[in-house]
RNA sequence: GGAGGGGUGGGUGAGUGGUUUAAACCACCAGACUGUAAAUCUGGCGCUCGGAAGGGCUUCGUAGGUUCGAAUCCUACCCCCUCCA
């Protein structure tokens, strides 16, 4: 029998909506291990934050005893999935499909539970799927049932495509449920549809229909668009930490409570007085945000790592000093003396010597603690600071370490 | 098979012969301010030469063409979408 408190961080903190809930809840207290299905998108290797709000929950419940299956979909990666906006997606090779699984692994297992997790790839079973399987698993649906998912649906009605491959995708998901047998199967709220014929599936083939455990969709750190790679608002799980740290700093206010509950173990009593605390302005929101990049750095890289990070943080973007020591700086390596410009395109490749003169003029470079406004000659050893917190420091070819 | 709509800078999206390197918004960068890499305000946001003034080059699906001059007109091609059947 699980307490009231674990019991309600699993069903209720980080979660949007169980179907049943009551169901899960039950199955929970049986005590036997469940099968936790959570698909993988190898097009896709890269994890962040968004994504780990799920992989609490997994690791929250192997703690219980329970089991996750890896689905590696290396099958449906390649029809494209329907919550995207382009349908179609280039095939990947299978080197990739390999490449990208391991990269996928490294980081889902930096939160969930290795030796509680079994991976299985869909090409085990649908590498053997003839036509005929495929008629006979479409043919259990219906296009109005399909018409039912709300992307579907406001696409149909603006007239928008919507491929036929696209119809598929959910039909294999729900395929690899019946597959492995998932009890409960993970996924955000955009994919409550797949998740619910994954349900249906299951029950058409005898199966008890898993059930379906929908993750809210986190928000990105621009604090309106959800998470994502593809909008640059996200926060990877191999971010450094310095990174990590900084990002979580920029987050909106608004941010800094939901993202303490889906991502933090803070309980939640605490977090009351928190949310208490900031209405009431008897707290600056900067300091929980400060407790908030500490927490979530020291899960990913130890708290050593996360202390750091906070130093580094306070002393270059607060204090606005150099860093610390060489280690943080960007050395270029030039031969005798340079001109600022070169150095400038040297250290960063893609930036051009018009962004120079643009920072030069907005008074966004400094020299050796300086600022300048025009374009200096540099020797070896000196420091150059361009922009916000981009220290350069030039080193001697010759002795380039 | 027929009819029609459309491809513009990282994104959305204006612009149908000239003052268009291309409105506006978002994103991004910087400065100021601050309670932070929040918020706010201001400025910037193709490459290149020049200290600057200024010059050269490149850009609106692709390739040609008309014109003193084209994102805007013409031709061909490629791609996307919708409707009717």
């Amino acid at each position: 029998m699980l307490d009231a408190v674990t019991l309600d961080t699993i069903t209720a903190r980080g979660v949007s909506e169980i179907i049943v809930k009551g169901e899960f809840e039950r199955l929970l207290q049986n005590g036997n291990p469940l099968r936790l299905k959570m698909g993988f998108d190898p097009s896709r290797p890269d994890i962040h934050l968004g994504h780990v709000v799920g992989l609490r929950k997994l690791r929250q419940l192997q703690e219980l005893g329970h089991q996750v299956i890896l689905i590696v979909g290396d099958w449906t990666a390649q029809i494209g999935d329907p919550s995207g906006q382009s349908a179609t997606r280039t095939m990947l090779t299978h080197e990739e499909v390999v490449s990208n699984a391991e990269s996928y692994m490294r980081q889902f297992f930096k939160v969930v539970d290795k030796d509680r997790t079994q991976a299985v790839w869909q090409s085990e079973w649908f590498g053997k799927f003839t036509l005929a399987d495929v008629i006979r698993l479409t043919s259990r649906f219906t296009i109005a049932q399909f018409l039912e998912r709300d992307d579907f649906a406001r696409r149909f009605e603006a007239h928008r495509p919507i491929a036929i491959t696209e119809l598929l995708y959910p039909l294999l998901q729900a395929y690899d449920s019946v597959v492995i047998n998932s009890d409960v199967e993970f996924g955000g709220t955009d994919q409550k549809f797949n998740l619910l014929v994954g349900r249906e599936l299951q029950e058409m083939m005898g199966q008890r229909p898993q059930q379906c455990f929908l993750m809210p969709i986190l928000v990105g750190t621009d604090g309106s668009r959800k998470m994502s790679k593809s909008l640059e608002n996200y926060i990877a799980v191999e971010d450094p930490p310095n990174d990590m740290y900084g990002k979580v700093m920029s987050l909106p206010d608004g941010l800094i409570m939901q993202y303490f509950e889906y991502l933090t173990d803070v309980a939640r009593e605490e977090l009351k007085e928190m949310s208490l605390a900031m209405e009431a302005d008897s707290v600056n929101p900067m300091e929980l945000k400060k407790r908030l990049a500490g927490e979530i750095t020291g899960q990913f890289h130890g708290a050593e790592d996360a202390r750091a990070a906070a130093e580094h943080f306070e002393r270059v973007v607060q204090r606005r000093e150099a860093p610390e020591d060489g280690q943080q700086y960007l050395q270029v390596a030039l031969e005798g003396s340079t001109s600022t410009s070169d150095e400038f395109v040297r250290a960063f490749p893609t930036r051009s010597r018009n962004e120079l003169k643009r920072l030069i003029s907005q008074g966004a470079v400094e020299y050796n603690g300086q600022k300048i406004y025009n374009e200096v000659m540099h020797q070896p050893g000196e420091i150059i600071k361009f922009g916000r917190r981009q220290f350069v420091k030039t080193v001697d070819f010759d002795t380039e370490k």
